[in-house]
DNA sequence: AGACGTCCGACTGGATCCAATGAAGGAGAA
DNA sequence: TTCTCCTTCATTGGATCCAGTCGGACGTCT
């Protein structure tokens, strides 16, 4: 047995480069869930060989994000209705815990930050609103000095992101301003310094969504119809 | 773009079994936190090149029980106070949800044999303790017919586990039986189908651990002594 | 004697080549 | 004409080989 100290660099990974930037594209909506992703498409764009490219996707199937059946391919992970659920159960119970750790640490300048998030949503269309909705609730969690609580966030997000989309899209459809109401309600209580209070908001918020997500199967459904 | 149907075999692939193996006696605590693991060891062990090791490895880094560092090695993942305390809490808010979901389906059968896995772990040793417990409420939550929710909370378990044989042996030398009770009254609670109440011992259940671990540091010293 | 610089060894990361598996298309028979 | 079987091709998984990088040890200089 030994003990030595892993040290704590990570560049000359090259499989995490293509990772990355694979890992915004499907976030962006450039591969939908169900796209066949080939492994050597991958390998001629980043001019490297197919090696560095199954480390990649093997990292994003450990996200979520891509799902590799053995001699046959990769695909854009796809979700069913009863698994989005389970992970929208996930994100209501832990995101109010991460949101009480990091709120006692936000800064007036985030308040503001938050604001400002909240009032582009406001008039923007679907897609900016995923974008700012994102960088809305990601800032309220980042003040925290946790690493499990947020990388287990943040891929909660990721995984689901693209439901979201369609969601959103629906929700826009209907003139629905719950979510907005929401954070309004949840940045106030933050500048009251009522953590308890923010994490009940968005408790809320987050059930609200799921409950809503139950309504909308067709979301679904029109993934299963790609097939 | 594509939409081709994903099969669901997972045969001929070697990193998997590779991986199997050794999760299950890092597990076992044959190779304890901080353990060097070298990739041609493996492959010798398993008669493969170290292509399907380095696989292995990148599986098991993902779940969290592996660190790797390039141009490095990779080490048996160790955690910090303040990590198995954040993976504490996020058992704490999760693991009452899924019970809450299996509940309901656990048989007879399921309950005498959680009684009898609560009588072995009366009489048991640390090890076997730890043996036992993981079985019991591994077992609490089999009947769920939930994903990503089963495999979150076996892997939150899988990555405490080295800690909780630490804390299990502490427990032992100070003859503390709170487990036991928690245990008799999970069973309890089940057997009278009040699933709210299994959810509320369960909860405190964790919630005692994660605040008893923080009364032993020592845990975790002894494995920076290591470094 | 201690500290610094250089050299060497060992390990990991990547590229290329080969084997195996699955899928699609075409030919033949009912 | 349609169903079935077989052949062929595309794509992935694995093995071997080579290059890059890090750590340690030895030797030398101050």
């Amino acid at each position: 047995m030994s003990g030595a100290l892993p040290p704590m660099r990570d560049h000359g990974r090259a499989g995490t480069g293509i990772a990355d930037v694979l890992r915004e594209e499907i976030l962006r909506g450039v591969h939908p869930p169900g796209t066949r992703i080939r492994q050597e498409d991958l390998a001629a764009r980043h001019t490297t060989s197919r090696l560095p490219v199954r480390e990649a996707l093997r990292l994003l199937e450990s996200e979520g994000l891509v799902t590799l059946v053995a001699n046959s391919g990769a695909w854009v992970s796809r979700l069913t209705l009863a698994e989005c659920e389970e992970l929208y159960l996930v994100r209501e119970r832990i995101e109010p815990v991460l949101l009480g750790l990091s709120a006692p640490l936000l800064t007036p300048a985030d308040l503001d930050e938050l604001d400002g998030l909240a009032d582009l949503m406001e008039g923007a269309d679907a897609e900016e609103f995923l974008v700012h909705d994102r960088a809305f609730h990601l800032l309220t969690y980042a003040p925290a000095r946790t690493v499990m609580l947020s990388d287990t966030v943040v891929g909660l997000w990721n995984r689901t992101h693209h439901y979201r989309r369609a969601f959103v899209a629906a929700a826009h459809a209907r003139h629905d301003g719950a979510a907005h109401h929401d954070h309004r309600l949840l940045v106030a209580a933050l500048r009251r310094g009522d953590a308890e209070e923010a994490a009940h908001v968005l408790e809320r918020h987050i059930r609200r969504t799921r409950i809503e997500l139950e309504r909308h199967p067709e979301i679904f459904d029109a993934d299963a119809a790609l097939r």
